[in-house]
RNA sequence: CCUGUGCAUCGCUCCAUCGUCCCAGGUCUAUGGCCUGGGGAGGAAAGUCCGGGCAGCAUAGGGCACCAUGCUUCCUAACGGGAAGGAGCGCGUUCGGGAACGGACGUGCUACGGAAAGUGCCACAGAAAGGGAGACCGCCACAGGACCGCAAGGUCCGAGGCCUGAACUUGGCAAGGCCCGCCUUCGCCAAGGCUUCGGCGUGGCAAGGAUGAAAAGGUGAGGUAAGAGCUCACCAGUGCCCCGUGUGAGCGGGGCAGCUUGGUAAACCCCACGGGCUGAAAGACCAUGUAUACCGGGGUUCCGUCGCAAGGCGGAUAAGGACGGCCCGUCCGAUCCCGGAGGGUAGGUCGAUAGAGGCGGCGUGCGAGCGACGUCCCAGAUAGAUGAUGGAGGUCCUUCGCAAGAGGGACACAGGACCCGGCUUAUAGAUGCACAGGCUUU
RNA sequence: UGCGGGGUGGAGCAGAUGGUAGCUCGUCGGGCUCAUAACCCGAAGGCCGCAGGUUCGAGUCCUGCCCCCGCUA
């Protein structure tokens, strides 16, 4: 049986990696979410790694700010075997970055709705 | 019992599964995986409004500037915080009184030093808005005269007075004239108030009216031409002195004085007390690594000085820089080469979680607090850990139902980022205590 | 995290040292025109972000909050 973690070493850290996703990775636009990847070398043993952010522009209280991203990974840690099998078939290393654009906050069902759709299309536009 | 106010305490609970951060231990195929055990957000974690710890830099000293505070005593590491008290201003109850008002009790609020050190401002209205000012109406007096009226009295003119507009007088200037030191001018300037013309009735008063937020103590009597603290009595207020009382702010009583001196300092300001500056993005270390600040030596240049010169000595003087606001004052001194020693960014580790700590009863103080004792270890992340699902219970709302109950929904404000003490702001609901009001019962 | 600037009619902005809140554009009504625009005449629209305080009097001064914008790794 395979587990549902999402441990530290998955997660996207540094702020010159974050910078050159975000400046040179492509991007899906779904509804509220926002998700910005690029294939690239990572120094992790995981097959990609995964940041999450909530503007304080659109949501203005900490609480909001932490139930959402809270919401992400969880949907996140549920839904990413299948994504990773497809990577690592094919032997490379991803970086995504996922950023929440709402002005309120969502439900569970709502966000994975939204979440795996925009993962299926990035997956689909790169060709894996 | 209900409602309100204030203070204090709490602020959903439990179980299962999956997931997550830290610590300890173990294990494996070791940038990681797995197992076991333990711990994991708040009363405001928030706003960043104050105060400290801590860290670095600066620091011979003095002055100015700037910032903040402002009744007293105390608490505290400290504070712009807190406690108790004083004074002032309200509100309520009650007592006295015809009323105005005063006393007592309770309760709430207060940035509450100085306006008699100086400066500024006080719009509009109003006569006048601050050298104790000012005269619109008003009140009173005034040589002499005219008019009205039987009279009482009333109305009008205005001598003396004031203004100095014109003439005038005196002086100066300018231009012109001649007999050359005097004269003249529709000329200009300054002064004068003797003369003429012209203009204003003149003087006293601050009681009353009217304006305003505010009009220069209040009431009564004397006094006066009319009046006025002009004088007196009482009251209010100011300053000084004495006595009693309190640690003190003050409070109570008595005496003297000038007899009255607006408001505003959350206007400038004065006084007292305090403040060195910068903040964890502080700062320390590690690996990589080498700009240039620093230190030592040498060369060149500049300035001063000694010397006939070669050259020597010094960096006091000059430009400039540092003492991160300014001044005095103190200190440094341009550039190149060689050697030594070593910075910043990004990454990692520390800082960084045992503390002005929590809990418990005891002692002490009116209280904020303080003291000793016992006991406990209680988040340490760094793109930032607490979530999801299911179930049970609790509280509230709502629908159905006669009821028991059943169905549905909701459970506030809100998430650490170096740490503490306060303040402020947000907050559904629950509990306790005190006070006030209402209803019911005895 | 530390700091700076701002909030005034529908929009953009003035408002020195407290004393009746203004300007431009827009809106509405009328005129001009065959009609529209332009032009001319007139009008409405504000508790100056909120709440307290100082003052006779606050957009302005003081205190506490709310919101917006910018800088800072």
């Amino acid at each position: 049986m395979t587990r549902y973690t999402f441990r530290k070493h998955e997660h996207l850290c540094g702020r010159l990696r974050i910078q050159e996703v975000f400046s040179t990775g492509k991007a899906v636009n779904e509804a509220p979410f926002r998700l910005v990847g690029k294939v690239m070398e990572l120094p992790t043993v995981a097959r990609a790694q995964v940041a999450f952010s909530v503007p304080r522009r659109y949501l203005r209280h900490a609480v909001d700010r932490n139930r959402m991203k809270r919401l992400m990974r969880e949907v996140y840690r549920l839904h990413k075997a299948g994504y990773l099998e497809r990577i690592a078939a094919a032997d490379r290393q991803c970086a995504w970055l996922i950023i929440y654009q709402g002005r309120g906050t969502m439900d569970l069902a709502e966000t994975q709705l939204k979440i795996t759709r925009c993962l299926d299309r990035w997956m689909e536009k790169h060709g894996f």
